[in-house]
RNA sequence: GGAUCAGUAGCUCAGUAGGAUAGAGCAACGGCCUUCUAAGCCGUAGGUCGGAGGUUCGAACCCCCCCUGGUUCACCA
């Protein structure tokens, strides 16, 4: 983001042949704090006007005359420039900016009049919430908070995985051994045992299948009772994983899934016939993308069935009428990058200008320290396990840190949680992920808590003292190199949050989120606040504020909670 | 085999529209609580940025080749 100090600079450059936009674009941060706080390296304009670098750094300087706030100085090392702005000039305006703003600090109306849809999370019904489904939850989750910030309007959507011949199978197993009571009694669990109970079963009696595919089509043909035990268990699902995205802070404006689309798929189906894209191959019905380089992308079965591209097609086409969305996003694993691929290249054959739009936001693929995860062999880790026993493991910390901390377990909660969040939102999303309880209950160093505890930091010095006459501060007791780090820090919150989106990177925010606190305790370490004169205690509280301010609305943007205490 | 992503400190990772001496955290070692929360701060140690070429004043970043690993490649989603 160009600020007024990068715009004082490119005024003050003036070369033949080069404009200001190009050496605004030139304009970088110097490596190390103390050789300034913005440079302009000169080594390609020495092929413009025939002179050394450094002789291009030196004339440039002299050039100058006096500086005005918000410079201070320049001067001209080994070919660059380096130039000191005025640090109370920056002060001035990003504390008095945060402190009218408060929580909106950050906010922006770039979004304007434009919609955003993010499919995220898109859950299986019936089949258990694991930590394989927390990085597709809280990224999806995160970029709906960013982008809602910046003034767009969201839509995000669960697209549940409601649809195919396991729910066949699950009504068979439902009504061989449960009940309607016994699933209101013991929700999700119920459910996933009497799945595997069948699967045992169907081994053994293979008529068991059979039957199955009979209630599936029962399903199919909208059949009263297949319907009401099929939406029975939609119901269960939702209503079992909608407390996990409570404690996650996700919402979802839309439960659209794969069966809201059942009859959608025909016009999409007679639109590619149409366009002359569809052709028959071994029996199945394609379109063909080796042109580009690509497998075909299968539209409909030899028997007769549609696919998992021609479902996306269908709800691409349905959000786009109902939404007309800006730009739609999936934000689904890597394992499916060639299934966007083909099927967003299939929107563009059809003409639509609007598969420019759609956005693969893919991401890392979780596995356990002995190998991957695998719903069959049990081999999983529930999300609800795993935020459980952060959460315990909180408590015990609690227990010894702050043992007479109120609402210890509120605390415990928003910490442990807080802990699973930020540690799948840490790393760029394409990293693969070794999920190990030693590394994601480590509460030290780049970890949520370490955030949540910066913050209580702050707020327990702010607490300590009372409303404050801001008139009052002097500046000069935050000009320093501590206090004029966390400024910069503070000033950089705006720009973080653009490029976050523009990557589709929520890790930039808490990878920020982290520099911020690292800066400020380091100013917290080396400054008193407390019990100094009063103009200076001021001064360092507004700073504390605006951190305070920052990190509250930072870690709101992650889903995590801030305690007050911890 | 084709496509694609990745390879940076013992471990986990930042860092790329090319910029000055490659940065954090964890683990290790050594300091700092009679001062505002030690879930913190400071210091020490740890690197031929997978390898070899090339472009450039300058490459972890761009281009070429190679090595290693992940993912994926027709009727599952």
């Amino acid at each position: 983001m160009v600020n007024e100090k990068i715009l004082a600079i490119a005024k003050l450059i003036k070369i033949d042949g080069v404009t200001e936009q190009e050496i605004i674009d030139s304009i970088a941060v110097p490596s190390d704090a103390s050789l300034g706080d913005y440079c302009l390296p000169c080594f390609k304009f020495s092929k413009i006007i025939r002179k050394s670098p450094q002789m291009i750094a030196n004339d440039l300087v002299n050039s100058f005359g006096n500086l005005t706030s918000p410079l201070v100085s320049a001067n001209a090392v080994n070919g660059y420039i380096n130039f000191y702005t005025d640090k109370l000039f920056t002060a001035k305006k990003v504390i008095g900016e945060i402190l009218q703003k408060n929580e909106n600090y950050g906010n922006s109306d770039i979004g304007k009049g434009a919609t955003i849809c993010i499919d995220y999370s898109s859950i299986n019904i019936a089949k258990p919430f694991h930590i394989g489904h927390l990085c597709t939850t809280v990224i999806g989750g995160s970029l709906y908070k960013i982008y809602k910030k910046l003034g767009y309007n969201l839509v995000g959507i669960n697209h549940l995985g409601d649809w195919g011949t396991q729910f066949g199978k699950l009504i068979v197993a439902f009504k061989k051994w449960s009940s309607e009571e016994e699933l209101k009694a013991r929700g999700m669990k119920a459910l996933t045992e009497i799945y595997v109970k069948y699967h045992e079963e169907s081994e053994k009696d293979a008529s068991l299948d059979d039957k199955a595919r009979e209630w599936f089509k029962k399903i199919e043909e909208n059949d009263e009772e297949a319907l009401r035990l099929f939406n029975i268990f939609k119901e269960v699902t939702i209503k079992e994983v909608g407390k996990t995205y409570d404690r996650l802070k996700i919402t979802f404006d839309s439960y659209n899934g794969e069966s809201f689309y059942n009859d959608k798929m025909q016009p999409v189906i007679d639109k590619l016939q149409q366009k002359q894209l569809l052709t028959e191959s071994e029996g199945a019905k394609i379109v063909d993308l080796s042109e580009y380089g690509m497998p075909p992308c299968l539209i409909v079965k030899a028997d007769g069935a549609t696919l998992y591209a021609t479902r996306d097609l269908a709800a691409a086409y349905y959000r786009k009428n109902t939404y007309n969305f800006e730009k739609c996003l999936y934000v689904v694993a890597y394992q499916q990058n060639l299934h966007f691929k083909q099927w967003f290249k299939v929107i563009e054959l059809l003409g639509e200008p609007w598969y420019k739009s759609l956005v693969h936001v893919p991401f890392g693929m979780v596995s356990l320290e002995d190998g991957a995860m695998s719903t069959r062999k049990g081999k999983v880790v529930l999300l609800e396990d795993a935020l459980n026993k952060a959460v315990e493991k909180s408590l015990v910390i609690i227990e010894q840190k702050s043992p007479d901390l109120e609402g210890k377990e509120e605390v415990a909660e928003m910490v442990g949680v807080g802990a699973i969040i930020f540690s799948a939102l840490y790393n760029n999303r394409i990293k693969d992920i070794v999920f190990s309880y030693d590394k994601v209950l480590n509460f030290d160093g780049e970890t949520g808590p370490y955030i949540q505890y910066t913050n209580a930091r702050c707020n327990s010095v702010l607490e300590k003292l009372g409303s404050l006459d801001y008139e009052k501060a002097d500046f000069d007791a935050i000009n320093n190199p501590e206090g004029n780090a966390v400024i910069a820090a503070l000033e950089a919150f705006p720009k973080i949050l653009t490029d976050a989106i523009e990557k589709y990177e929520p890790c930039y925010v808490a990878r920020y989120l982290v520099n911020l606190c690292q800066e400020f305790n380091r100013f917290y370490y080396a400054h008193r606040i407390l019990n100094e004169k009063e103009s200076v205690v001021i001064a360092r509280a507004m700073l504390v504020k605006c951190t305070h301010v920052v990190i509250e609305e930072g870690l709101r943007l992650l889903g995590i909670s801030a305690p007050k205490k911890m």
